[in-house]
DNA sequence: ACTATATGTAGGATTTTTCCTACGCATCAA
DNA sequence: TTGATGCGTAGGAAAAATCCTACATATAGT
């Protein structure tokens, strides 16, 4: 529930790969999850609790089956703790098309076009 | 350098806290950014070890400091790697607004104003 | 050359994670 | 009711992560 039991939670290939089945292919038993895993039907289903616990996951039971959804909120979170880095990477891109540029006027060695994305012109933060 | 080492790396709270500080205060000598942490120094020095191998920090020498700062590329890959679970999440969001529409039109019993922040018009997924 | 500083590495204790097999519980079908 | 099916939990072994105290290395200053 917490953004530490998200970051832990994805920490793991099996887990992620879960969200990944849920998301392709929509919400499904524990079971037609689990033969997919190199690895016992118990152990997935403990991957699911920990995806459950972390608020990726939730379950809802139809007879004797247990149907996990993929609950993406958490993820979007994630999501907006990495915004601030997006800042500082793009404001490393527009650094480094500003270096390209100072190279370009003190000695063009070759004719590779400029093919930065952006329009180089940023701050430039510490390079 | 690969996706799975970066999902472990941010799954330490002390680790994706070296992060951040990189990024609000900029490059510094280890020793400065370990006595920040309630943990012995040389344990902050394998945290930047992991993250170092994550590609998510550089180091560069200066004199006998280690200078560290942040590598934000591997972040942006986590972010890209999150984009189709937003396509689910915007989607999930849209479903909520129909529903919401729906018991709209089968009987208003109050008049909260519809203060969703899309259109309230998507394809309804898996609810 | 000698000492102090900045930092990584070694080795080990402790905790956590991961994965297994065995078992218990609930549900469906005869 | 009986037997099969779907699934979680218990208990434990093995591996990995975490954190510590020495210790080694390299640079700076005197």
């Amino acid at each position: 529930m917490t953004a530490d039991h998200v970051f832990a939670a994805l920490a793991s290939p099996a887990r992620r790969r879960l969200l990944r089945l849920l998301l392709d292919e929509g919400a499904q038993p524990a079971g037609r999850l689990a033969v997919r895993f190199d690895m016992s039907r118990p152990s997935v289903s403990e991957h699911l609790k920990v995806l459950k616990d972390a608020g990726l996951v939730a379950e809802s039971r139809r007879g004797r089956e247990r149907h996990y959804r993929l609950e993406a909120g958490p993820l979007m979170e994630i999501r907006e703790w990495l915004t601030p880095y997006e800042r500082f990477w793009r404001e490393r891109l527009s650094a480094l098309s500003t270096l390209l540029d100072e190279m370009d006027d003190l000695g063009p060695d070759d004719e590779h076009g400029p093919d930065g994305l952006n329009g180089r012109n940023g701050e430039q933060p510490h390079v």
